[in-house]
DNA sequence: GTCATTCCTTGACCCAGATCAAGAAACGGT
DNA sequence: ACCGTTTCTTGATCTGGGTCAAGGAATGAC
């Protein structure tokens, strides 16, 4: 049995889908080919809102999507952050439970949910690959519940700065030569969501990792991180082996 | 297509497994049958710790078992909390993410990894199954994240309390009359794992609910919910409507 | 360029929940 | 029943991060 986690270019579609495997679902791809289609979204656009019927499921081609979850007082929280190639939608499931917004111009690949759940049906590599991106989206939400639970506000931003700056570096080529550098694709608002903050606690903890030279910035949202141990030690993470590797 | 959710009884298995469809996958079960066996723990020990190989998956028979993280200077956060018939383990995964320990005297239900594994590239139901039971969970999650990150205490309480009754409400068959009743599986220093406290507040903001009316105790565990509506109004949760239904 | 808008920073003050500390209640073993 | 241990409660005090408020820096439209 070979490898089912090879990313393939799904047609035209810039990004790599990874729900289909390269060499032996050929057909499959086919078939995915006819029932996908794209849609765009404007920067605060909301996609999706919770409890609205979901009709498609699909992936982000470009921009950038938050989950969020809002009590009836206003209180918010980023229950998840899309960057692009993140899979959205639950297959099997009929309504969304969470608020899925634009923060960036953004654009989907999409397949609608009734033919993609017929195909997963027939084709089971399909459900397995959806199983490990799930299981991943899981850890990543344990992850962020004990920085939500138990880290200090500093802890919090210099995670998020990592955080931010691995999937970086998974997305893009790694940079070979000079400070590890980093685009925030987050206001200090969303941030605070994110974090479980403020945005005033999170402007006065970044100029604060600026001050005792963890981070420097460029503009407001360009971070230059000039050693990348030290922001980790900051982060409160027990040695992350896996960080950009 | 018939329902594959339906719920089956797996040999003498005193729970019923959900990864399996009753009426279509009658050899799957028996093949079942052939691989797993049980584990017993005692109350307080470690079943896997983050890090190590996991050689099983499988689900919770009867007690209670926790997932946690713990950072370097002891700082811990619960981030699952397993009861009977609950999933336990990520197939395709060699190490576990985080700490798994019995609360209570526990017993698993547990499948070899490999011989599983090898059995859900066969039988496409058990990873669909799979990808429902982990959608489900990273719902919960999120749902938790929402608590940890802009919850006050109260509201944080109140949660724990209703999302033990739905839970066993949903286990256990419901009483039909008198107060709602639910022991709390959970120390009060579990509690404030689970909900990001410290066990002084919890303790503090059960007395405070407990002299508002809200609930009532009977010893320390076991707690009456004279009016379920005004629980979930304290909980701040925006109409829970599938709260036990 | 100028203006309006959005986004960000910084200061002063306050409070929910953490911390430190002392007992009280519950539980299990003999 | 007694005793040791664990678990829970309550009080006093402290503090990290929230709140309120003012102004500065980017950004984009015209």
């Amino acid at each position: 049995m070979h490898d089912h986690s090879v990313h393939v270019q799904c047609g035209d579609c810039p990004i790599r889908h990874r729900a289909v495997c390269a060499r032996c679902e050929t057909d499959e791809l086919q078939r995915l080919e006819q029932i996908k289609y794209y849609r765009s979204f404007q920067a605060g656009q909301t996609i999706i809102w919770s409890g609205d019927r979901m009709e498609f499921v699909g992936s982000v081609v470009s921009g950038i999507a938050t989950l969020t979850q809002t009590m009836e007082d206003g209180r918010r929280q980023m229950v998840g952050l899309l960057l692009p190639s993140d899979f959205v939608g639950r297959p099997g499931r009929s309504t969304a439970a969470f608020d899925v917004t634009a923060t960036t111009d953004l654009v989907m690949c999409c397949f609608r949910k009734k033919p993609f759940e017929e195909m997963m049906v027939v084709t089971p590599h399909i459900a397995q690959r959806l199983l490990e991106m799930t299981l991943d989206e899981l850890d990543a939400a344990r992850e962020w519940m004990l920085l939500l639970g138990r880290k200090t506000a500093r802890e919090k931003i210099a995670s998020l700065i990592s955080i931010i700056a691995r999937r970086d570096a998974s997305l893009h080529l790694r940079k070979t030569s000079g400070p590890l550098a980093v685009d925030l694709p987050l206001t200090r608002e969303e941030m605070a969501d994110y974090l479980g903050l403020t945005l005033e606690t999170v402007s006065r903890q970044i100029s604060a990792l600026k001050k005792d030279g963890v981070i420097s910035l460029e503009g407001n949202r360009h971070v230059l991180i000039p050693d990348l141990d030290r922001l980790l030690e900051e982060a409160g993470d027990d040695s992350d082996g896996g960080m950009l590797v």
